[in-house]
RNA sequence: GGUACCUUAGCUCAGUGGUAGAGCAAUGGACUGAAAAUCCAUGUGUCCUUAGUUCAAUUCUAAGAGGUACCA
């Protein structure tokens, strides 16, 4: 079953169902290596927390970008779609699929899809924004984003402090609009793609999440962040399972709602991310159970 | 069996003679270089049932049902 042209097999869904087991026993059985498309299981030091593959299933198939930046780096979807997209041919070399299994709905977008081309922000821009904004505030970036690029202003949330600093800190950089630089075009792939959903019922997804949230705990994920609690303020540990044990290391929260803590906002994490893939009409839903067997049978008619 | 208290949102409860709220849950949405991030939005529920008083009852009265505690 030689392919025409190399298959990426995308294996997504909402936390804690189940990816990583559909994806090794595929991989398996295909004889090819997974990529990771998980934006925390990417950096070390937090295996527990992020639900990483194991040493043990490690073993079985190889992985890519799981664990393989320090905490302090800096990262980001485009990085990470120029990773993905340098790997891919190497893959391919072994094996006519390669899997990319994982829930970060934008880097899986940033692989399949692409994002646009932007200029990478300065030092001094990024600084002199923030400075902006702890200075003047949220208004008067809101007020300078309307100068600069009147047409995405009137489309965000100006709310989103977040998202009005960077459109500044672009329009600053490259010296025009940041709506000018948007497409909102996907690129095309050189591959095919195959992109399975992973879902079941909500309510049996939210027992499975509160109870691995407890398995979590019970592996140790408190020495975990408490290992990593000098650089709690860096953005790889602004996590869901750290942030709220962080809290209670601060004494500002207890033990008990901590754990809570972690269990609904990974609810609330895995309903996000539900609602990102809702109006994704390529992925195909399948059930954990038996999705092997479908996709492998799935990806018989693309080879 | 007796006495007291309770019955209001999925849960725990507050409250009022002019048909109702909080906390915790829960739900929907946005998303293009920080994305497990960031941001927006959402509370109709036989106020246990029936009868009575009243212009008006979830609120007062009575009976019934269920529950809790204590006493037998």
């Amino acid at each position: 079953m030689t392919p025409r042209t190399p298959t990426l097999l995308v294996i997504t869904g909402p936390t804690g169902v189940g990816k990583t087991a559909v994806a090794i026993e595929v991989a398996r059985q295909i004889g090819c290596d997974i990529v990771n498309a998980d934006s925390r299981q990417v950096y070390r030091d937090l295996p527990i927390g992020t639900a990483a593959p194991t040493a043990a299933e490690r073993a079985l198939v190889p992985h890519h970008l799981v664990g393989f930046l320090p905490l302090e780096a800096q990262y980001s979807a485009a990085q990470y779609e120029s990773d993905v997209l340098a790997l891919l041919p190497q893959l391919w070399q072994r094996a006519p699929v390669a899997v990319l299994c994982g829930g970060s709905m934008l880097y899986v977008d940033a692989v399949c899809r692409g994002i646009d081309e932007l200029p990478t922000i300065s030092t001094e821009v990024r600084e002199a924004v923030r400075d902006k904004l702890a200075r003047e505030g949220l208004d008067a970036l809101v007020d300078e984003l309307r100068t600069l690029d009147p047409d995405y202003c009137a489309t965000l949330d100006l709310h989103n402090t977040r998202r009005v600093a960077h459109a500044v800190e672009i329009c600053r950089q490259a010296g025009v609009p940041y709506s000018s630089l948007r497409t909102g075009q996907a690129k095309q792939r050189p591959f095919n793609i195959v992109k399975v959903g992973l879902n079941m019922a909500r309510e049996e997804l939210f027992d499975r999440i509160n109870r691995r949230v407890d398995a979590m705990i019970a592996a140790g994920l408190e020495q975990e962040a408490q290992r990593v609690y000098a650089l709690r303020h860096l953005n790889a540990l602004n996590t869901v399972g750290y942030k709220e044990l962080f809290a209670m290391m601060d004494g500002t929260m207890s033990r008990q709602v901590a754990i809570e803590r972690i269990k609904k906002n990974t609810r609330v994490y895995a309903k996000k991310q539900l609602t990102w893939y809702r109006r994704d009409p390529l992925i195909e839903w399948q059930h954990p159970s038996g999705a092997a067997q479908a996709i492998i049978r799935r990806l018989q008619q693309v080879l």
